[in-house]
DNA sequence: ATGTCGACGAATCGTCGA
């Protein structure tokens, strides 16, 4: 039997798969990672492409809504005990996919969720982001319990610190750079998870998603508000974490960028 | 503040969400 020299998870958001299943199918033949877990995906399960995704060599479980939201996990090998959204918190929002798979030294709990945007501080849409993220929080808390090899994933919708934004000053307090987003990112990782990106030095200016405005890309005026915790039970095997800038450069690209994490075997 | 997208309904654009 031949051993696998890495393990390969990757988290993007899509922005309708409907549109964009060619460029995930294209982005996963150049970049064949085990798992990938998608947001976005604003088609309902009935619609789901299975067939082209196991043509492609995956297997995968959706978690879909019309019109907004849904998520999904690819992955080579079977996923297994799904979970859709938190468990015990009421949404009628499709926003997590939690599933295990094998992993290098064992299973592997990946939870893949696509936060809240929150629109603007004061709103209700932003209330809704911290009653989100606190319910988020508090299950994950067990889920580590449970699960203590963990990866959470995902579009947090979060630029952590002021690095993670092209205009710190300008965008201070506004959506994705609000203090109490932050101390929400901060308690994730005070259950004992650790950003995966930041483990590893980086360039400057990196981001994960750019305005398709005003030539957002073009300018680098982007925010990294796509991340990848991992639990300290896994944190000795994360072998690197990047961003992947291709896929935006394409002709009718996703707003955001794929993150990829490399797990040692 | 926003020149872009994508989905939707019911128009071949207006509205919403991001």
């Amino acid at each position: 039997m031949l051993e696998r020299a890495e393990m390969q998870l990757a988290t993007w958001n899509i922005n309708s798969l409907t549109v964009r299943l060619p460029q995930v199918l294209d982005w996963l033949a150049a970049n064949p990672v085990d798992v990938l877990g998608l947001q976005e995906l604003k088609l309902v399960d009935e619609k789901f492409p299975h067939d082209a995704f196991h043509a492609a060599g995956y297997q995968a479980v959706s978690f879909g809504q019309r019109t907004y939201n849904g998520v999904a996990l690819l992955s080579r090998t079977p996923l297994e005990e799904v979970v859709r959204n938190i468990p015990g918190h009421d949404d009628d929002q499709a926003r997590v996919i939690a599933a295990t798979v094998d992993g290098p030294g064992g299973p592997l709990r990946v939870v893949n969720g696509y936060f809240v945007n929150g629109q603007a501080p004061g709103s209700d849409k932003f209330d809704y982001k911290m009653r989100w993220l606190q319910a988020l929080q508090e299950w994950l808390r067990g889920e580590l319990d449970r699960h203590p090899r963990l990866v959470l994933m995902g579009d947090f919708n979060i630029a952590p610190e002021d690095r993670d934004s092209f205009d710190p000053v300008g965008l201070a307090g506004t959506i994705h750079h609000t203090e109490e987003e932050r101390a929400h990112f901060q308690a994730l990782l005070g259950l004992g998870l650790a950003d995966a990106f930041r483990l590893f030095e980086q360039p400057e200016k990196s981001f994960s998603w750019w305005d398709y405005r005003m030539l957002g890309f073009q300018k680098n005026r982007g925010l990294r508000i796509d991340h990848i915790l991992v639990s300290e039970a896994l944190r000795a095997q994360v072998n690197a974490c990047h961003i992947d800038r291709t896929p935006r450069k394409n002709k009718q690209p996703s707003d955001h960028a794929p993150v990829v994490l490399h797990l040692a075997a």
